[in-house]
RNA sequence: GGGGGCGUAGCGAAGCUGGUUAUCGCGCCGGCCUGUCAAGCCGGAGAUCGCGGGUUCAAUCCCCGUCGCUCCCGCCA
C-alpha cells in the first residue's frame, strides 16, 4: 500500500476522496468502540479513525498498533464536524476513516519517548539518534538547516559567486588548531591532513581569477569540544577579489538579510552595527558581545585616586609597571584597569546573588569583584552603601553622577593589573546578568561587526609575536611603515561578525604582496626556509599576478543554532560527536584491524597507564 | 591539563541529619470505555540506587577510588 499523499497534505477540500497514508504511529487513543491513531511522517500528522462500525479484522489490527509502528492506512477523507476540529493541528479539519491498515514494521519498546522536545539525556539521544531525529524539534531544525543552506546558495549564486569544491585531503600546515591526519598507504610515514578550513585553496582560486567564490565546506579541528564547537563543522566559505573590507561586509549583510527573510520571515537592518575590537572589549568586556541588551561597562579609574581603596590603587600601580614592561615589547594596549558596571534597579540583589556574579568574574581570572549599592538619603540625595562604599565616601556624589547611577542601582567593580582581565571578567558578569535578567530573547537577533583587531599578539610562553588571526591577514595600510618596529600597535584588516554573543563569522583582507607576506613571516619568527616548505605553493602562486582579495567564513552550524533558538550546535547537526569527540551511536572512533595498520605502515604506541 | 554538575525501574525525576517494604510522573502489560487529539478510569509488572572498596549494628545517603556523561576554563590561526 503505497502512499497517495503525505500526512500533512489533506484538507477539507479532500473530503470524500480516498487516500493512502504511510507513516509512524505517533499516538493512539482507544475508546473501545472507536479508536484514533495519529499518523506521522516528515510532513505532518493526520488523525486516522477506526470507526465503531469497522470490521472486526480491521479493529484487530488497530488494537495491535503501538508507538512508532510503521504502517500504511487506506481510507476515506472525512471533514470533522465543527465541534471535533482540532485548531492546533494543521490537518485538524479532517480525519482519515480507515478501511484498511497494514503493519509495515513493528517497533520495540522505545528507549525514550519521541516528543516535540525529548527530555531524555543527551547521551541517550545521541545513541539512538535515528529515533531522536524523528522528534518534532529535530525535524524542524533539520528542515531549517536545509532551508538556510538553500537560501545561502540561492543568494550567493544570484550574486555571481561560483560554488567550487576544494580537497578534503590536504597538506598539513603549521599554526592554528591540531589537524586530523589521514595516513598514506602509498607513501610510508606521510599523511594527509583534513582541512581546518579551505583557506589556502580559496586564496589560490583568487589567483586563478574566480573572483567570487563560495563553498558550504566541512572543516575539521582536533580540539576539545564546546557547546558551539564540534570536531567537524560546516562553514559558508567565501572569498572575493578586487574588494576592500566594506565590500565584504556589505555582501554578508545582503546574504544574511536574504537568509533571515526567506527562512524565518525576519527582517534585518540593511547594515549591521560596527564596533572596534577595543570598543567591544572596553564597553562590553568581550570580542563577541551580546547586544540584545546595552548595560555598558565604564572606566572606574578616575574615582580610584581620591578613594581609600588600596586594592584598586595597587591594581592601577602594578598595571603601570606592567604597561612599561609591555611598552618595551611594543605593546601599547596594556596596563591596569578598574571597570564598573551599573546594574539598574538591582540594589535589592542578595549577597548570594552577588557572590554568584563574582564567581562568574573569577572564572576569567579576576581576583574578586567589589560592589556598592546606590540608595537615597532622607533628603533624596543619592548615597552609596554596603560593600566597598566606605572607601568612596569622599567622592561618592561625584562617582554616582559620573557613572550615571541612580538610587536603587547596583554597582559592580573589577580591578586588575591587567586591564584585559578586568574587562573580560566584568564582561562575563555582564553576560551572566543578561541571561539572569531575561534580556536574551532567542527570537531577537542583534548583529554587529567587530573590526580593527590587533594584527599580532605577544606569546608569553614562547616570548615571541604570533598573528592574532592568521598569517595572511593584511595589516592596515597606515601601519606598514612601522610594522616591524612596533608590531603591537598594528591593526589588521580583520572583521568578525557577532550575533547574540556568538562569533558567527571571521574574515580578513589578505596579503597579496609577496614582500609584505615575507615581513609578516619574519615578525612571527617564521623562518623563510620553513615558510617555503609549508606554504611554498601559495607564495609561488602569488608571484603570478595575485589580485587583492579578501573573504570571510560564517559558521553554518552556529547560524542555524541561533536561528533555532538553541545553545548547542549538536541540536542542528544530524549526527554530532559528544564532548569527548565520540559518536555514541556508531561508537566512532574505533580500533582497526592489524592488517589495515600494516597497509598504512602504522604501529600503535599506547599511552602508559599511571 | 584544571574546575562545577550529574549517574536511583525503559525514560525523566524525588529520596530530610544514615534506620525496617526506595517514592512520583511518563512509558510498558492486563481490563473497561463510541469522539478523542498529552484521551480517561481500574488493576499490575518493572530497581545490582553506575562500578569497586571503606567507615558503621545499619549506606541510595558519609569517606576513598574508578568509569561514564554534561557544562565551563585552558585550547580552538
Amino acid at each position: 500500500m503505497k502512499r497517495s499523499v503525505h500526512c500533512g497534505a489533506l484538507t477539507k477540500a479532500d473530503a470524500g476522496k480516498t487516500a493512502t497514508l504511510n507513516g509512524w504511529v505517533h499516538r493512539k487513543r482507544d475508546h473501545g468502540g472507536i479508536s484514533f491513531v495519529n499518523l506521522r511522517d516528515r510532513y505532518g500528522i493526520t488523525q486516522v479513525v477506526v470507526d465503531s462500525d469497522a470490521s472486526d479484522a480491521l479493529k484487530a489490527i488497530a488494537a495491535e498498533l503501538k508507538h512508532e509502528f510503521c504502517i500504511a492506512v487506506e481510507g476515506t477523507v472525512r471533514a470533522r464536524p465543527d465541534s471535533m476540529v482540532n485548531a492546533d493541528m494543521a490537518t485538524g479539519a479532517i480525519e482519515l476513516v480507515a478501511s484498511r491498515i497494514e503493519i509495515l514494521t513493528r517497533c520495540e519498546l522505545l528507549p525514550f519517548q519521541i516528543d516535540q522536545e525529548s527530555d531524555a539525556k543527551e547521551e541517550l539521544r545521541l545513541k539512538y539518534r535515528y529515533l531522536d531525529l524523528r522528534s518534532g524539534g529535530m525535524q524542524y531544525r533539520m528542515k531549517l538547516r536545509n532551508d538556510v543552506s538553500f537560501a545561502v546558495r540561492e543568494w550567493m549564486i544570484s550574486q555571481g559567486f561560483y560554488e567550487i569544491e576544494t580537497p578534503t585531503f590536504i597538506k598539513s600546515t603549521p599554526e592554528g588548531a591540531r589537524d586530523y591526519l589521514v595516513p598514506s598507504r602509498l607513501y610510508p610515514g606521510k599523511f594527509y591532513a583534513l582541512p581546518q578550513s579551505p583557506q589556502l585553496y580559496k586564496q589560490i582560486l583568487m589567483v586563478s581569477g574566480f573572483d567570487k567564490y563560495f563553498q558550504i565546506a566541512r572543516c575539521y579541528r582536533d580540539e576539545d569540544a564546546r557547546g558551539d564547537r564540534q570536531p567537524e563543522f560546516t562553514q559558508i566559505d567565501i572569498e572575493m577579489s578586487f574588494v576592500e573590507r566594506d565590500d565584504v561586509l556589505a555582501m554578508i549583510e545582503g546574504l544574511f538579510g536574504h537568509v533571515f527573510k526567506k527562512t524565518l520571515g525576519v527582517s534585518l537592518p540593511a547594515q549591521f552595527k560596527r564596533l572596534s575590537y577595543d570598543e567591544a572589549l572596553e564597553l562590553y568586556g568581550s570580542d563577541k558581545p551580546d547586544l540584545r541588551f546595552d548595560m555598558r561597562m565604564q572606566d572606574f579609574a578616575p574615582y580610584v585616586e581620591q578613594s581609600s581603596f588600596q586594592a584598586f590603587k595597587d591594581a592601577l600601580a602594578n598595571g603601570e609597571a606592567e604597561r612599561r614592561e609591555a611598552a618595551a615589547k611594543g605593546v601599547t594596549q596594556a596596563g591596569g584597569g578598574v571597570k564598573a558596571l551599573v546594574v539598574p534597579g538591582k540594589a535589592d540583589y542578595s549577597r548570594k546573588q552577588i557572590d554568584e556574579l563574582e564567581a562568574a568574574a573569577k572564572i576569567y581570572k579576576a581576583k574578586g569583584m567589589a560592589w556598592m549599592k546606590v540608595a537615597a538619603d532622607p533628603a533624596g540625595k543619592p548615597v552609596l552603601e554596603g560593600g566597598a562604599s566606605k572607601f568612596f565616601a569622599d567622592n561618592a556624589a561625584d562617582l554616582i553622577s559620573g557613572l550615571g547611577a541612580k538610587p536603587g542601582d547596583l554597582i559592580l567593580l573589577v580591578a586588575d593589573a591587567k586591564r584585559r582581565i578586568a574587562n573580560i571578567a566584568l564582561g562575563a558578569v555582564r553576560s551572566k546578568l543578561g541571561k539572569d535578567l531575561g534580556f536574551c530573547d532567542p527570537k531577537v537577533f542583534k548583529f554587529a561587526w567587530i573590526v580593527d583587531f590587533p594584527m599580532f599578539e605577544w606569546n608569553e610562553d614562547e616570548n615571541k609575536w604570533d598573528t592574532a588571526h592568521h598569517m595572511f591577514t593584511w595589516p592596515q595600510e597606515q601601519y606598514h611603515a612601522t610594522m616591524e618596529s612596533d608590531p603591537g600597535s598594528v591593526k589588521g584588516d580583520l572583521y568578525d561578525l557577532v550575533l547574540n554573543g556568538f562569533e558567527l563569522a571571521s574574515g580578513s583582507i589578505r596579503i597579496h604582496d609577496p614582500d609584505l607576506q615575507k615581513k609578516v613571516f619574519k615578525i612571527v619568527g617564521f623562518d623563510p626556509a620553513e615558510a617555503e616548505k609549508k606554504f611554498g605553493f601559495l607564495t609561488e602562486a602569488f608571484k603570478y599576478g595575485a589580485p587583492p582579495h579578501g573573504g570571510i567564513a560564517p559558521g553554518l552550524d552556529r547560524l542555524v543554532m541561533l536561528m533555532a533558538g538553541e545553545t548547542s550546535i549538536k541540536e542542528v547537526i544530524a549526527f554530532p560527536k559528544n564532548s569527548f569527540a565520540v559518536s555514541p551511536m556508531d561508537e566512532c572512533p574505533n580500533e582497526v584491524d592489524q592488517k589495515q595498520l600494516d597497509e598504512l605502515h602504522l604501529s600503535i604506541r599506547y599511552p602508559e597507564k599511571p
